[in-house]
DNA sequence: TAAACACTTGCACATTTGTTCAAATGTATA
DNA sequence: TATACATTTGAACAAATGTGCAAGTGTTTA
């Protein structure tokens, strides 16, 4: 006897069969959707944001980043552990200070993908 | 008189006076890197992101969508919400049901750029 | 008109997140 | 070695966020 799931109204049925297939496949890779999200979380907060388009024409020192941003040294440099653990930072150091820069070429793109999105809807 | 400042550390010393000027100019435009992280924000979360990567092959029914990434029909609409807010995507009405689609181009792109650094990196 | 259906919305709740302060680390210089 | 400096880190806290339930809206069909 089959066991008889008590249908809760939407779920078990689909509309459109063939699509929902295709959906399906394109979410299929569970892992690579979470690290999608993880860097689009990362990209999706001001102050992460602002550091990447800093870093977008030359490397900067924390400090110096900072200032350009007008933002507390502690939180840029929170931040930036966050972007270096995603590997979207790198850094090298000299002397003291700590000279960071864009890890990832596709990010210049994404960034710029995302400007276009902007100006066309205003 | 010139008022001192007392200078807390690091703030006020600049490194690379040209590039901090390079990195200011960049991020200038406060409306539009908050804008752009709006964007960013609403993809780097996973139901949505699911969403948006369910909705690039073709438009679904709410429940559809929920089918093809078992998930809440609530969940869904709520954040179906956000996306259209934000205009990621629209809807078209048919009897009872509402047809979610992508509602603009750069979002493919952004989200394939995603894919491809995504594959760069393992 | 009533029931079924697809979807949305308000609420409540746990979880996550960004920020700041203060202390810690590590490097250069006096 | 002691001091100054650049950066990191931990702790604490408020604010924002995602989810599911239950109730609500609007549309179709019996």
């Amino acid at each position: 006897m089959r066991k008889e799931k008590k249908a809760p109204v939407c779920e078990i049925e689909i509309v459109d069969e063939k699509n929902v297939a295709l959906a399906k496949k394109k979410i299929a890779d569970t892992e690579q959707v979470f690290e999608m999200a993880e860097i689009f979380k990362l990209l999706g907060e001001p102050t992460r944001l602002k550091i990447v388009l800093s870093l977008i024409n030359s490397e900067l020192c924390v400090c110096d980043l900072a200032g350009a941003m007008d933002a507390n040294i502690s939180t840029v440099s929170h931040q930036l552990r966050l972007l270096r653990n995603a590997r979207l930072v790198k850094y090298r150091k000299e002397g003291k200070m700590i000279f960071y820069s864009l890890d990832d070429e596709h990010i210049n793109k994404i960034v710029n993908e995302a400007l276009n999105h902007y100006k066309e809807h205003r």
